[in-house]
RNA sequence: GGCCCUAUCGUCUAAUGGUUAGGACAUCGCCUUCUCAAGGCGGUAAUCCGGGUUCGACUCCCGGUAGGGUCACCA
């Protein structure tokens, strides 16, 4: 068993949108398995009929994808009808489980179920992260693992495939500890040897409750709609119930992969932050080129604007849903000149707008004779005038008459996109105005 | 309610018997700065409670308390 490859797992079910908590779980399994160079396979576990939708299926497919999260092998347990059937067979003419009859409670209810014989008796197991947990599965009565012959549940099919996908260690949330004991006992009835456990802690709600739908839990798809990078959200996820003990928090996939350990993670559930989500994410970034980051964003920058646009924009935002406000404030200036108050030109040192009127009409006569019109030369042209006078005195007018915000990037900047005969126009119109 | 799991700043966490209980996000202040952001520096802020064990407990044990999970013909 010592040279056994490691074999883990991802075994959602495709009724609805599955959130970061879901994808947590996966991104440890996957973890687990490139850390031991073994291997990684996806189950979509559709044995619940009436609820299982191919949409759900594909949005799960997607996001693994997006994420970065490959799987070695992929089933679908809707196709391995046969294997469910010939087990549960084998687990009544054993004696291990039996037809019972029922009385039907609610609509779809069936006659007929075949539930697992519970011997009743005492079950430890050595969880990976939290140790040895007992129980008595008196408690638990005989479960019903198959609605007939042909419709097998959850507690069947998942003990049924993790054997036969030589599944090694299982590493799933919190909230199926206290399914383990039915899933052993199925083992045994089987005569099939019982995996390794980890149960990872759930990711919280702001309320500290289960993280769902209902309580603002959102479709991972949604982080990359709402302009996260994937590479962000997997280092995040990753330090959710688990650090390695260092001080460092950005760390490459490969590093992530590399000190990664079960027995440091968490005990305890944690919250999704968004926030620190968010500086994770503007972390990677800064670290990404100019190029890099038009590809990336591609989706969420507008077309046809000037590249020089590109930089300030990377340097603003934490994530791509932030560009499009940009253009409503710190970036408006590439919009037709706003109506702004006049008396907004004067800078907070300055009485009234006599000396403004002055060093706009000095701005303009230096900058009309210039012939290259670039951020540097334009600063270069100024810098001294405005050393002389005041830096607030004459950058604060500049600003305000080129953007017409109190907030934007330096005059410089925006005079080199606008061009000089804009830039020009826009100082005159202040000057007129005093 | 039964069973199970858990408990360090608001949040994510470090410290596996000896630390002024550390870091990050958030927050507050200062610096830098024409503005905003970024950046730099600094501050506020935590061991759930009560008993043990021990020379010494965040750390080990017991008991409370609190929170969570689960008790489906869902997974």
């Amino acid at each position: 068993m010592l040279n056994t490859k490691v074999v883990t797992r991802f075994a959602p079910s495709p009724t609805g949108l599955l959130h970061a908590g879901n994808y947590r779980t996966a991104l440890f399994s996957y973890i687990f398995s490139l850390q031991n160079k073994g291997k990684f396979i996806l189950r979509i576990e559709d044995t619940d009929k009436a609820r299982s939708k191919k949409e759900y299926e594909d949005n799960i497919v997607e996001s693994l994808k997006w994420l970065g999260i490959k799987y070695d092998e992929f089933y679908r347990q809707s196709d391995r009808s046969d294997l469910y059937a010939s087990n549960l067979k084998k687990l009544i003419d054993s004696g291990h489980a039996y037809v019972s009859k029922e009385i039907p409670k609610e609509v779809g209810d069936r006659e007929e179920v075949i539930r697992f014989k519970n011997p009743n008796k005492k079950i430890s197991f050595v969880d990976l992260i939290r140790g040895k947990i007992e129980f008595d599965t008196t408690d638990l009565g005989d479960f019903i693992i198959a609605r007939s012959m042909n419709e097998p549940v959850f507690h069947l099919v998942v003990v049924i495939d993790d054997f036969e996908m030589g599944i090694t260690h299982i590493i799933r949330g919190e909230d199926h500890i206290s399914n383990t004991p039915r899933h052993i006992l199925i083992q045994e009835a089987l005569g099939i040897p019982t995996p390794l456990y980890a149960h990872i802690p759930l990711l919280l709600a702001p309320d500290r409750s289960k993280m769902s739908k209902r309580k603002g839990a959102l479709p991972i798809t949604d982080y990359r709609d709402r302009g996260y990078l994937p590479n962000a959200l997997i280092n995040y996820m990753s330090f959710l119930g688990w650090n390695p003990g260092t001080e460092q928090e950005v760390m490459s996939f490969d590093e992530i992969i590399n000190q990664f350990s079960l027995e440091k993670v968490q005990k305890a559930g944690a919250i999704f932050n968004e926030e620190k989500l968010s500086w994770f994410n503007k972390q990677y970034i800064d670290k990404m080129s100019i190029d890099d980051f038009v590809i990336a964003a591609k989706n969420f920058i507008p077309e046809n604007i000037s590249p020089k646009l590109l930089p300030l924009i990377k340097e603003k935002i934490s994530k791509f849903s932030e560009i499009k406000p940009l253009f409503e404030t710190e970036l408006s200036f590439i919009n037709p000149l706003p109506v702004y108050s006049f008396e907004l030109l004067k800078w907070k040192q300055e009485k009234d707008l006599v000396n403004t009127k002055v060093y706009l009409g000095h701005i303009v006569e230096v900058l009309e004779v210039m012939t290259e019109f670039t951020k540097e030369s334009v600063k270069q042209a100024l810098w001294p005038y405005a050393e002389e006078k005041g830096k607030g005195n004459i950058l604060w007018p500049m600003r305000f008459a080129l953007s017409g915000k109190d907030k934007s990037p330096d005059p410089f900047v925006i005079a080199e996109i606008l061009g000089k005969e804009e830039t020009v126009k826009r100082l005159k119109y202040a000057i007129q105005n005093i």
